[in-house]
DNA sequence: AGCGTGGCACGTACGCTGTACGTACGTCAA
DNA sequence: TTGACGTACGTACAGCGTACGTGCCACGCT
């Protein structure tokens, strides 16, 4: 048995969440999950707290960018996003966890320094760059959430949804009612290209029209998604 | 003192909930506060889990629309989102409550039927209503979460991650270090607005878009924000 | 070699949790 | 009047996080 150590801390809690959902987390199971005392855990970390906000660390740092600097950022950004939901399908039910506490470490401004260069290399200004990753972080927590959350076991689910939606009255939610086959559909890739595309799509357009501001000799449309003409927002 | 009610229940939870945190909340605590037994609640609850689903569900029924039926439906969704954005702030510790559960209730289901049906009205079609509403459900998932998810408590956190985003090492993190005034400063309203426009205008552009497919003699951009000429996506 | 020291695993114990179960008291129907 | 039923209560149990004290072992110094 190899010696009781913090990452392998952290390596028996993830297991336990990702195997029995968060609930099942104790310290105790975590312990006899290591052939190991409760309280000897407490020499490697200092409280349950604790032990959580490491967990989370590890999974932001398990993030791999594999965009690639010569790309048009649109395409960086749209794969530095993918990164971030491949984690999520990685390690579901701890990603469920890491959404739900503040970010506090390096390991999870990496992913932020990240995408903030890549913004401010495209053209962006501070506060502009800093607005958009703002706009991006929400789409990409709240989508990963509905993806992930609706994760009870790694049972498929199937069933359970769509019976439930099945029965809504259909006098009452019309819309709901006859739409219910598309809303059970669980197409989750889909549905987060189609955001991601979106919001790529429009934030392309701003920096155009903030570029033409500035420099309006300079409209040179790059990338295929070009308005031509159109007014700025009022 | 007036009979214990299964509603009297849920409002002493979120009571709780919302002044010492979801953390603080036990079934003995929340009897307490009733003056009451702690197995007395079981005769109105049948479990802890099923008493914050019926919080979850109080909290989501509390969102009131104000939206004119009059009005475009950019504007409509806009209000509509603003409705939901309000009651996280008058309920933050138990927003976060609600959205870290599946919705399973018919009051999480009346804003997502007003949603699809301003948006079928709009004249999008069955699957780009389903799509654009859960692209905005996700912003504003992400969003709320981010905003209340920030609040530890009551006070004012003023400095806390003021003083923790300070020291982040300025050769690791150059971009993060440099802005990290703007990454601090908490205009929530703004960043919140700034990112739900942009999703309205995208999302009209693509109306826009599919209407001309259909019939290209009726593009009449109403809104101000046309782009009156480019390229549909590849 | 002898010895001190510090780190690590362990067991016990305390106050807390959710809730199963048995009991007692109120009110309403027959 | 009597029975039944709904509600509030108290007790009890298994499990939780963790404060604390104990003992082992491997190391550095004399």
């Amino acid at each position: 048995m190899p010696p009781l150590t913090r990452p392998r801390i952290v390596a028996a809690a993830i297991d336990l969440i990702e195997r029995e959902g968060a609930d099942a987390v104790s310290m105790r199971r975590i312990a006899a999950d290591l052939g190991v005392g409760a309280m000897s855990l407490y020499n490697h970390v200092s409280s349950k707290a604790a032990l959580l906000d490491a967990v989370a660390e590890f999974v932001l740092s398990q993030i791999s960018f594999t965009d690639d600097p010569g790309d048009a950022w649109t395409e960086r950004v749209r794969v530095q996003a993918r990164a971030v939901r491949q984690i999520a399908h990685d390690y579901p039910r701890s990603t469920m966890l890491v959404m739900s506490r503040p970010v506090r470490s390096p390991a999870g401004l990496f992913p932020l320094e990240r995408a903030l260069a890549t913004l401010r290399e495209a053209g962006f200004s501070g506060e502009d760059a800093v607005r958009v990753v703002r706009t991006f972080i929400a789409y990409l927590v709240g989508s990963l959430m509905r993806e992930v959350g609706v994760t009870p076991a790694f049972a498929p689910v199937h069933d359970s949804e769509d019976g439930h939606l099945a029965e809504v009255d259909a006098t009452l939610f019309p819309q709901v009612g006859a739409l219910a086959p598309l809303l059970v559909a669980r197409d989750h890739e889909e549905a987060f290209e189609y955001g991601l595309d979106l919001l790529i799509r429009a934030i392309a357009l701003q920096l155009q029209d903030s570029a033409r501001l500035q420099d309006p000799a300079a409209t040179r449309p790059k990338e295929s998604t070009a308005a031509k003409e159109g007014s700025a927002r009022g």
